[in-house]
DNA sequence: CGCCCGGTTGGACGACGCGTCCAAGCCTAC
DNA sequence: GTAGGCTTGGACGCGTCGTCCAACCGGGCG
């Protein structure tokens, strides 16, 4: 269990990740330290271990992201125009925490055995989809589909779509991706019935 | 550079790593030794490191995808129905090899940094749909999408929700998971219209 | 047969990073 | 001024990686 971290100290780390290198066993503590201006014998006051470093960072970075969705989405909307919300509000986070979002995904491994980062994952990914896509398949604004699998669908494809951006273009334009990926999942891939 | 593995080796590493942790840094060479009957001088005779051991399976595991996938398509068939053979022949194998799918997402931050292996998830996922998708655009049997945005976006879809079956089930059935992903994608979500 | 040579193996070893510990310093509140 | 909490440097034990070597094995060849 770690000691609750001061705010400078978490701003400080926070702003330190883009420095790290992505795998994070080829991370060291002394770089940590180095990077961010903690010293070892610090970070060790506030966390007992590396991982749990890694999982503070991630959890911060859900945290911040769930609450972007949240106040992205206006609750007056149509359920097709919040659900674009949501997924611009979750690219333009990958956009402004690049760092922090592919050592999510470059560390799954370590992730995935942490149940609050799965947990972080589904309110900041998963769940905010699912939500809109019951309710756009039961108001009829959406076709119905299995919520469960689309919002799986989308959150793998938005994931990798971004990285993918990020790693090739260095960078990431939220409107633009998003403008790419909607009408996909929107229209699908069926050619037009010619009249 | 590892020296070329005898097969009987390369055998007893690929059926072995079901045993081992998701996490590569948390499998101690001895563990590799142990589970493959294989002791560690002779790893460290043909590999040079533990990480070009988790190559060595990852790159294995692609290649024979690659094959499955070229060998699913029916050249003659209807660009829907071979991009519906691609996706299941993926679906299948990650059903058929789930410890060596998701030691690969679970360690892509050790993964991006190899060259060959980026390369290997190219020709096993994304080109032979970004292929199709851009054929079935050309003569009308696709509706005409940018396909390396949606050859990614399926390639996401795919994995995230395949291993999502496996973690959550414990199993993968190609047919019931392409048969919830491939209509989504083919249709949308755009609700029908009324007649 | 005796030799060579490539593969195989056990065991020892150095390097290195993690996590622990302690002692000294510092600052604030009382 | 003193107590208690935070901060820090430095040293240390421990486990794992990767290296090395010597011994061994088995087949091919002169």
């Amino acid at each position: 269990m770690s000691r609750s971290v001061p705010a400078p100290m978490a701003d400080k780390l926070l702003a330190t990740a883009g420095e790290l290198a992505l795998s994070w066993d080829e991370v060291r503590t002394e770089d940590i330290a180095e990077a961010s201006g903690i010293p070892r014998a610090t970070l060790y006051y506030y966390f007992s271990s590396k991982d749990e470093i890694l999982q503070f960072l991630l959890t911060r970075m859900l945290e911040r992201l769930t609450d972007a969705v949240a106040a992205a989405e206006d609750p007056d909307a149509a359920i097709p125009d919040r659900l674009a919300a949501v997924v611009r509000a979750q690219l333009a986070h990958l956009g402004e925490f690049p760092a922090t979002a592919q050592l999510l995904t470059a560390n799954l491994g370590k992730a995935g055995k942490l149940p609050d980062l799965a947990a972080g994952i589904n309110a900041a990914f998963h769940e905010p989809v699912r939500r809109l896509l019951a309710l756009g398949a039961a108001n009829g604004t959406l076709r119905p589909v299995d919520p469960e699998i689309a919002a799986t669908a989308l959150y793998g494809a938005v994931t990798v779509i971004g990285l993918r951006s990020l790693v090739i273009d260095n960078h990431l334009d939220a409107d633009e991706v998003s403008g790419q990926i909607l009408p996909l999942f929107w229209s699908g891939i069926r050619p037009d019935v010619r009249p």
